[in-house]
DNA sequence: ACTACACATCGACGTCTGTCAATATTGATG
DNA sequence: CATCAATATTGACAGACGTCGATGTGTAGT
Protein backbone atom coordinates (compact mmCIF):
# COMPACT_ATOMS: atom_id res chain seq x y z
CA UNK A 1 0.00 0.00 0.00
CA UNK A 2 0.89 3.36 -0.86
CA UNK A 3 2.75 5.90 1.68
CA UNK A 4 0.00 7.65 3.18
CA UNK A 5 0.98 11.47 4.51
CA UNK A 6 -2.60 13.22 5.18
CA UNK A 7 -0.72 16.36 3.24
CA UNK A 8 0.35 15.31 0.22
CA UNK A 9 -2.38 12.65 -0.90
CA UNK A 10 -3.95 13.24 -4.14
CA UNK A 11 -7.61 12.84 -4.34
CA UNK A 12 -7.05 9.67 -6.18
CA UNK A 13 -4.83 8.28 -3.53
CA UNK A 14 -7.24 9.12 -0.62
CA UNK A 15 -9.87 7.20 -2.34
CA UNK A 16 -7.70 4.16 -3.20
CA UNK A 17 -5.72 4.21 0.37
CA UNK A 18 -7.77 1.58 1.82
CA UNK A 19 -11.31 0.01 1.70
CA UNK A 20 -14.61 1.76 3.10
CA UNK A 21 -14.47 -0.89 5.97
CA UNK A 22 -10.55 0.44 7.58
CA UNK A 23 -11.42 4.41 6.07
CA UNK A 24 -13.99 5.41 8.70
CA UNK A 25 -16.02 3.81 11.44
CA UNK A 26 -18.92 1.89 9.72
CA UNK A 27 -22.20 3.87 10.79
CA UNK A 28 -25.07 1.64 12.38
CA UNK A 29 -27.51 2.31 9.43
CA UNK A 30 -24.32 1.11 7.05
CA UNK A 31 -23.74 -1.89 8.42
CA UNK A 32 -27.83 -3.04 8.88
CA UNK A 33 -28.12 -2.63 5.46
CA UNK A 34 -24.87 -4.46 4.31
CA UNK A 35 -24.82 -7.28 6.49
CA UNK A 36 -27.94 -9.02 5.21
CA UNK A 37 -26.18 -8.92 1.91
CA UNK A 38 -22.97 -10.79 2.98
CA UNK A 39 -25.45 -12.82 5.54
CA UNK A 40 -27.20 -14.38 2.13
CA UNK A 41 -23.15 -14.83 1.03
CA UNK A 42 -21.97 -16.82 4.07
CA UNK A 43 -23.80 -20.14 3.44
CA UNK A 44 -21.53 -23.24 1.76
CA UNK A 45 -24.65 -24.11 -0.16
CA UNK A 46 -24.76 -20.26 -1.69
CA UNK A 47 -21.61 -19.36 -1.97
CA UNK A 48 -21.51 -22.66 -4.80
CA UNK A 49 -25.06 -21.91 -6.03
CA UNK A 50 -23.63 -17.87 -6.91
CA UNK A 51 -20.35 -19.46 -8.61
CA UNK A 52 -21.93 -22.24 -10.77
CA UNK A 53 -24.21 -18.70 -12.16
CA UNK A 54 -21.18 -16.39 -12.69
CA UNK A 55 -19.50 -18.95 -14.28
CA UNK A 56 -21.55 -20.68 -16.04
CA UNK A 57 -21.94 -19.88 -19.99
CA UNK A 58 -23.40 -16.53 -21.21
CA UNK A 59 -23.28 -15.79 -17.20
CA UNK A 60 -26.91 -17.46 -16.20
CA UNK A 61 -27.77 -20.89 -15.20
CA UNK A 62 -31.22 -22.67 -15.42
CA UNK A 63 -32.12 -24.29 -11.79
CA UNK A 64 -32.20 -27.76 -13.44
CA UNK A 65 -28.78 -27.00 -14.00
CA UNK A 66 -28.23 -26.34 -9.86
CA UNK A 67 -30.57 -29.20 -8.54
CA UNK A 68 -28.17 -31.74 -10.19
CA UNK A 69 -25.19 -30.39 -8.85
CA UNK A 70 -26.21 -31.00 -5.01
CA UNK A 71 -27.53 -33.39 -2.57
CA UNK A 72 -30.06 -31.48 -1.63
CA UNK A 73 -33.77 -31.79 -2.09
CA UNK A 74 -35.40 -29.22 -4.69
CA UNK A 75 -36.96 -27.13 -2.27
CA UNK A 76 -33.94 -26.69 -0.42
CA UNK A 77 -32.18 -25.42 -3.53
CA UNK A 78 -34.99 -23.55 -4.49
CA UNK A 79 -34.94 -21.81 -1.45
CA UNK A 80 -31.45 -20.84 -1.25
CA UNK A 81 -32.03 -19.15 -4.47
CA UNK A 82 -34.79 -17.12 -3.37
CA UNK A 83 -32.59 -16.08 -0.28
CA UNK A 84 -29.91 -14.94 -2.82
CA UNK A 85 -32.73 -13.32 -5.14
CA UNK A 86 -34.27 -11.25 -2.60
CA UNK A 87 -30.59 -10.11 -0.97
CA UNK A 88 -30.09 -8.82 -4.86
CA UNK A 89 -26.77 -10.68 -5.73
CA UNK A 90 -29.09 -12.66 -8.45
CA UNK A 91 -31.71 -11.47 -10.89
CA UNK A 92 -34.57 -14.06 -12.01
CA UNK A 93 -35.63 -14.64 -15.56
CA UNK A 94 -38.31 -17.19 -16.08
CA UNK A 95 -38.31 -18.52 -20.00
CA UNK A 96 -40.82 -20.89 -20.55
CA UNK A 97 -40.87 -23.75 -18.20
CA UNK A 98 -37.33 -22.71 -17.23
CA UNK A 99 -35.97 -20.19 -14.86
CA UNK A 100 -32.98 -18.57 -14.85
CA UNK A 101 -30.62 -16.94 -12.58
CA UNK A 102 -28.00 -14.24 -13.20
CA UNK A 103 -25.09 -13.43 -11.01
CA UNK A 104 -25.71 -9.19 -10.14
CA UNK A 105 -22.39 -8.08 -10.38
CA UNK A 106 -22.97 -4.80 -9.24
CA UNK A 107 -23.81 -6.25 -5.77
CA UNK A 108 -20.78 -8.51 -6.27
CA UNK A 109 -18.24 -5.31 -6.83
CA UNK A 110 -19.96 -3.78 -4.09
CA UNK A 111 -19.46 -6.09 -1.38
CA UNK A 112 -15.40 -6.41 -2.72
CA UNK A 113 -14.52 -2.77 -2.85
CA UNK A 114 -16.36 -2.74 0.46
CA UNK A 115 -14.63 -5.55 2.19
CA UNK A 116 -11.29 -4.46 0.84
CA UNK A 117 -10.70 -4.04 -2.87
CA UNK A 118 -8.16 -1.36 -3.49
CA UNK A 119 -8.62 -1.98 -7.45
CA UNK A 120 -10.23 1.21 -9.40
CA UNK B 1 -0.16 -19.64 12.37
CA UNK B 2 -2.93 -22.68 12.15
CA UNK B 3 -5.46 -20.47 10.92
CA UNK B 4 -3.26 -17.50 8.86
CA UNK B 5 -4.57 -18.42 5.75
CA UNK B 6 -7.56 -19.72 5.17
CA UNK B 7 -8.28 -18.38 1.67
CA UNK B 8 -5.72 -20.61 0.31
CA UNK B 9 -6.38 -21.03 -3.74
CA UNK B 10 -4.73 -23.83 -5.76
CA UNK B 11 -2.41 -22.51 -8.22
CA UNK B 12 -4.64 -22.84 -11.30
CA UNK B 13 -6.89 -20.73 -8.90
CA UNK B 14 -4.70 -17.85 -8.85
CA UNK B 15 -4.04 -17.15 -12.36
CA UNK B 16 -6.90 -15.95 -14.32
CA UNK B 17 -8.70 -13.14 -15.04
CA UNK B 18 -11.57 -12.33 -12.60
CA UNK B 19 -12.57 -12.81 -9.24
CA UNK B 20 -12.74 -16.98 -8.11
CA UNK B 21 -16.61 -16.63 -7.86
CA UNK B 22 -16.71 -16.43 -11.00
CA UNK B 23 -14.36 -17.68 -12.87
CA UNK B 24 -14.92 -21.69 -12.44
CA UNK B 25 -17.10 -23.44 -10.13
CA UNK B 26 -16.25 -23.64 -6.41
CA UNK B 27 -15.49 -26.59 -4.85
CA UNK B 28 -17.52 -27.38 -2.06
CA UNK B 29 -14.30 -28.08 0.25
CA UNK B 30 -13.70 -24.70 -0.40
CA UNK B 31 -17.22 -23.01 0.41
CA UNK B 32 -17.30 -24.57 3.74
CA UNK B 33 -13.78 -23.12 4.30
CA UNK B 34 -14.96 -19.66 3.35
CA UNK B 35 -18.21 -19.55 4.69
CA UNK B 36 -17.89 -19.29 8.04
CA UNK B 37 -15.43 -16.45 7.11
CA UNK B 38 -18.14 -14.31 5.58
CA UNK B 39 -20.58 -15.83 8.54
CA UNK B 40 -18.26 -13.84 10.96
CA UNK B 41 -18.02 -10.88 8.80
CA UNK B 42 -22.35 -10.84 8.44
CA UNK B 43 -23.54 -9.30 11.28
CA UNK B 44 -24.25 -5.57 11.90
CA UNK B 45 -22.29 -5.70 15.09
CA UNK B 46 -19.38 -7.27 13.79
CA UNK B 47 -19.22 -5.21 10.79
CA UNK B 48 -18.99 -2.42 12.88
CA UNK B 49 -16.36 -3.85 14.94
CA UNK B 50 -13.99 -4.36 12.23
CA UNK B 51 -14.87 -1.39 10.83
CA UNK B 52 -14.30 0.85 13.91
CA UNK B 53 -10.98 -1.65 14.48
CA UNK B 54 -9.43 -1.30 10.97
CA UNK B 55 -9.99 2.38 11.21
CA UNK B 56 -8.91 3.44 14.28
CA UNK B 57 -5.38 4.70 14.76
CA UNK B 58 -2.30 2.36 14.44
CA UNK B 59 -4.94 -0.37 13.28
CA UNK B 60 -5.57 -1.54 16.63
CA UNK B 61 -8.39 -1.01 18.94
CA UNK B 62 -8.59 -1.63 22.57
CA UNK B 63 -11.95 -3.41 23.68
CA UNK B 64 -12.80 -0.36 26.33
CA UNK B 65 -12.83 1.55 23.18
CA UNK B 66 -15.16 -0.22 21.55
CA UNK B 67 -17.75 -1.52 24.40
CA UNK B 68 -18.93 2.02 24.30
CA UNK B 69 -19.86 2.75 20.96
CA UNK B 70 -22.73 0.16 21.09
CA UNK B 71 -25.77 -0.17 22.99
CA UNK B 72 -24.75 -3.72 23.84
CA UNK B 73 -24.14 -5.45 27.29
CA UNK B 74 -19.96 -5.96 27.87
CA UNK B 75 -20.70 -9.75 27.37
CA UNK B 76 -22.35 -9.79 24.05
CA UNK B 77 -19.10 -7.36 22.68
CA UNK B 78 -16.80 -9.85 24.47
CA UNK B 79 -18.79 -12.57 22.42
CA UNK B 80 -18.86 -11.10 19.10
CA UNK B 81 -14.92 -10.13 19.29
CA UNK B 82 -14.61 -13.96 20.16
CA UNK B 83 -16.25 -14.57 16.91
CA UNK B 84 -14.04 -12.82 14.67
CA UNK B 85 -11.12 -13.68 16.10
CA UNK B 86 -11.43 -17.32 15.98
CA UNK B 87 -12.59 -17.06 12.50
CA UNK B 88 -9.11 -15.09 11.44
CA UNK B 89 -10.44 -11.79 10.40
CA UNK B 90 -8.71 -10.29 14.07
CA UNK B 91 -5.83 -10.36 15.89
CA UNK B 92 -5.75 -10.25 19.79
CA UNK B 93 -2.79 -9.19 21.87
CA UNK B 94 -3.05 -8.30 25.63
CA UNK B 95 -1.14 -5.31 27.46
CA UNK B 96 -1.41 -5.56 30.46
CA UNK B 97 -4.97 -5.43 31.80
CA UNK B 98 -6.33 -4.22 28.32
CA UNK B 99 -6.86 -6.46 25.10
CA UNK B 100 -6.49 -4.91 21.85
CA UNK B 101 -7.22 -6.37 18.48
CA UNK B 102 -6.22 -5.86 15.59
CA UNK B 103 -7.36 -6.59 11.88
CA UNK B 104 -5.74 -9.39 9.80
CA UNK B 105 -5.41 -7.79 6.36
CA UNK B 106 -4.80 -10.81 4.86
CA UNK B 107 -8.41 -12.16 5.79
CA UNK B 108 -10.38 -8.76 4.61
CA UNK B 109 -8.09 -8.43 1.39
CA UNK B 110 -8.58 -12.00 0.33
CA UNK B 111 -12.38 -12.55 1.08
CA UNK B 112 -12.51 -9.15 -1.30
CA UNK B 113 -10.43 -10.45 -4.40
CA UNK B 114 -12.53 -13.79 -3.83
CA UNK B 115 -15.77 -11.92 -3.99
CA UNK B 116 -14.58 -8.76 -6.25
CA UNK B 117 -15.34 -9.06 -9.94
CA UNK B 118 -12.76 -7.87 -12.71
CA UNK B 119 -15.73 -8.06 -14.85
CA UNK B 120 -14.28 -9.51 -18.24
C1' DA C 1 -4.21 -9.13 51.33
C1' DC C 2 -7.89 -6.40 49.69
C1' DT C 3 -10.13 -3.79 46.39
C1' DA C 4 -10.98 -2.06 41.82
C1' DC C 5 -10.93 -2.72 37.07
C1' DA C 6 -10.89 -5.01 32.25
C1' DC C 7 -12.28 -8.69 29.99
C1' DA C 8 -13.88 -13.61 29.36
C1' DT C 9 -16.94 -17.49 30.26
C1' DC C 10 -21.32 -19.71 31.57
C1' DG C 11 -26.23 -20.73 31.45
C1' DA C 12 -30.56 -19.50 29.86
C1' DC C 13 -33.87 -17.40 26.79
C1' DG C 14 -36.27 -16.40 22.42
C1' DT C 15 -35.46 -16.00 17.55
C1' DC C 16 -33.63 -17.16 13.15
C1' DT C 17 -32.00 -20.78 9.73
C1' DG C 18 -31.32 -25.00 6.87
C1' DT C 19 -33.51 -28.97 5.65
C1' DC C 20 -37.11 -32.12 4.24
C1' DA C 21 -41.77 -34.21 2.67
C1' DA C 22 -45.97 -32.83 0.93
C1' DT C 23 -48.48 -29.84 -1.87
C1' DA C 24 -49.37 -25.99 -5.03
C1' DT C 25 -48.50 -23.36 -9.34
C1' DT C 26 -47.28 -22.66 -13.88
C1' DG C 27 -46.20 -23.83 -18.77
C1' DA C 28 -45.90 -27.21 -22.56
C1' DT C 29 -47.76 -31.08 -24.95
C1' DG C 30 -50.68 -34.85 -26.30
C1' DC D 1 -58.88 -31.07 -21.11
C1' DA D 2 -55.59 -34.19 -18.94
C1' DT D 3 -51.15 -34.91 -17.89
C1' DC D 4 -46.48 -34.32 -17.18
C1' DA D 5 -42.32 -31.57 -16.06
C1' DA D 6 -40.03 -27.56 -13.75
C1' DT D 7 -40.16 -24.46 -9.70
C1' DA D 8 -42.18 -22.48 -5.84
C1' DT D 9 -44.63 -22.54 -1.39
C1' DT D 10 -46.01 -24.45 3.05
C1' DG D 11 -45.44 -26.58 7.53
C1' DA D 12 -42.60 -28.82 10.67
C1' DC D 13 -38.48 -29.66 13.24
C1' DA D 14 -33.67 -29.69 14.99
C1' DG D 15 -29.88 -26.94 15.52
C1' DA D 16 -27.45 -22.51 15.43
C1' DC D 17 -27.38 -17.60 16.82
C1' DG D 18 -27.65 -13.03 19.45
C1' DT D 19 -28.46 -11.30 23.78
C1' DC D 20 -28.47 -10.85 28.67
C1' DG D 21 -27.34 -11.32 33.85
C1' DA D 22 -24.35 -13.64 36.84
C1' DT D 23 -19.98 -15.23 37.66
C1' DG D 24 -15.00 -16.23 36.84
C1' DT D 25 -10.06 -14.76 35.81
C1' DG D 26 -6.25 -12.04 35.72
C1' DT D 27 -3.81 -7.53 36.60
C1' DA D 28 -2.68 -3.17 38.95
C1' DG D 29 -2.74 -0.19 42.86
C1' DT D 30 -3.33 0.78 47.96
Amino acid sequence: MSKSNVLTLTPVETVACCSPLSREPLSQGAADRIAPLLKALADPVRLRLMSLIASHAGGEACVCDLNDAFDLSQPTISHHLKVLHESGLLDREKRGVWVYYRASGDALTGLATLIGNTAP
